[in-house]
RNA sequence: GGGGCUGUGGGGUAGCUUGGUAUCCUACGGGCUUUGGGAGCCUGAGACCCCGGUUCAAAUCCGGGCAGCCCCCCCA
């Protein structure tokens, strides 16, 4: 493997590849398949994101369509100006006819949901309006595109919120900071930077955006989340308007969103990895316990382990018994988990069986020490 | 947006300059033997990115497309 200093690009390219987590060969640029172990490893990340965020009450969860007409995306505004250049259209429908109405891939959805916005608020009562979604957006990228870092496909959690004024909009943003410290405290990123973003740099349409930004090995700045307020500035181009107590007199709403990516996954790839391949927060290892069976002539290793495993398992954990027999000295496992990041491994020979103990070896340090049945599981 | 590079079995490669039979390693299937840090022997299957051009003949030369890689810059 390479060497994640010195080469850290490469390094991350072979690291996917060999870990499973995405496969670049699909033929069309910037947009690969999830692997399934890439693939749980992002659908745990979403859980964290979906405890931080569910957690704090009144924001819900709901799902957009995929397409945007024309006509959404033809209010003239700097938003729309600012994504032109980004937009796969589909054009053609039903065999080869031309569509009435061209459609976009959202590559943001604030087209698609304030579309919505001006029929689900009416009255103050209906603020403040909280939703987010985690759904895939498309952007033509002409870039170099980069595994889980620059893709045309992106997997994309967006927070989109409504309030009455401006000060109670400023309240969600310093929530969403809340939020983004749980969510790194899961993914246990080192502490990042808040970027408040000069005014050519900002999101298309934004007041004011705040990037986090997290340094890969190599160097490089990566920007893996961003919060932006609005202000009023959507809601006037897009009619969001609502009555206030006093009734008949219409106000703009203030609205803030927030987005993340897979970029998540790039920096826990990147941050915690080292020369022998994935170093994995246990929250989202797939795999949290490898039990590792050394066959035996005398004792039964391979019942010792499931048992084991089945006691790990009823404890919570995600427990996983390598019973494949087709590599047969140990050594290729160990190296084969510890590649793929998977936090504990538990060997179980004769020694233990006779024993009565097991052996555990933390991904995190590389040591290994023997413990009596079952003592730490509940700590490590 | 700019500069440079590369596409050969699943992965990594030799061959390309000088056009003619495609090399090796690894992984994979079958069999036997093994087992406390990447096992061994036997055997089997598997590739020249796509389109066009030059040529008796193209992995090799030329053009285009697609895809990927590195550096600077920037987006989630």
């Amino acid at each position: 493997m390479e060497n994640r200093k010195s080469n850290f690009s490469e390094w991350y390219n072979e690291i996917i590849d060999l870990a499973g987590l995405s496969d670049k060969r699909y033929p069309v640029k910037g947009m690969n398949v999830w692997l399934p172990y890439g693939l749980k490893i992002m659908q745990h990340i979403d859980t964290i994101i979906r405890r931080a965020v569910d957690s704090r009450g009144g924001m819900q969860e709901v799902s957009f369509p995929l397409l945007i007409t024309r006509d959404q995306l033809s209010v003239e505004f700097e938003h729309v100006a600012g994504f032109e250049n980004e937009v796969f259209w589909v054009t053609r429908g039903g065999g080869k006819q031309p569509l009435e109405v061209e459609m976009a891939l959202r590559p943001t959805s604030e087209a698609a949901m304030y579309s919505m916005f001006p029929l689900w608020i009416r009255s103050h009562s209906d603020l403040p309006l909280r939703i987010y979604q985690i759904v895939n957006v498309y952007r033509y990228e002409t870039k170099h595109t980069r595994s889980f870092i620059r893709i045309r496909e992106i997997h994309f959690f967006e927070a989109h919120t409504a309030h009455r004024d401006y000060e109670d909009a400023e309240r969600q943003m310093r929530e969403y900071i809340d939020i983004w410290n749980e969510i790194t405290d899961a993914l246990c990123l080192p502490p990042y930077r808040i970027d408040r973003r000069p005014d050519w740099d900002k999101f298309p349409g934004a007041m004011y955006t705040l990037a986090f930004d997290t340094v890969m090995p190599g160097g490089r700045t990566l920007q893996i989340g961003t919060i932006h307020q609005y202000g009023e500035n959507f809601s006037r181009n897009y009619g969001i308007v609502y009555d206030d107590e006093r009734g008949g007199e219409h106000h703009y709403v203030s609205q803030t969103t927030f987005g993340m990516s897979e970029r998540l996954l790039a920096a826990v790839i990147g941050i915690h990895g080292d020369d022998q391949g994935l170093i994995l927060p246990p929250d989202i290892a797939p795999v949290q316990f490898i039990v590792v069976p050394i066959p035996s002539d005398r004792v039964d290793t391979l019942s010792f382990a499931r048992d084991v495993a089945s006691r790990a398992s009823a404890l919570g954990y995600r427990v996983r018994v390598d019973d494949r027999d087709n590599y047969t000295p140990p050594g290729y496992k160990y190296n084969d988990w510890e590649m793929r990041g998977v936090p504990v491994r538990i060997e179980i020979g004769e020694r233990e069986v006779s024993e009565g103990k097991v052996t555990l070896a933390l991904r995190s340090i590389r040591g290994r020490r023997s413990f009596p049945p079952w003592a730490r599981c509940r700590r490590t």
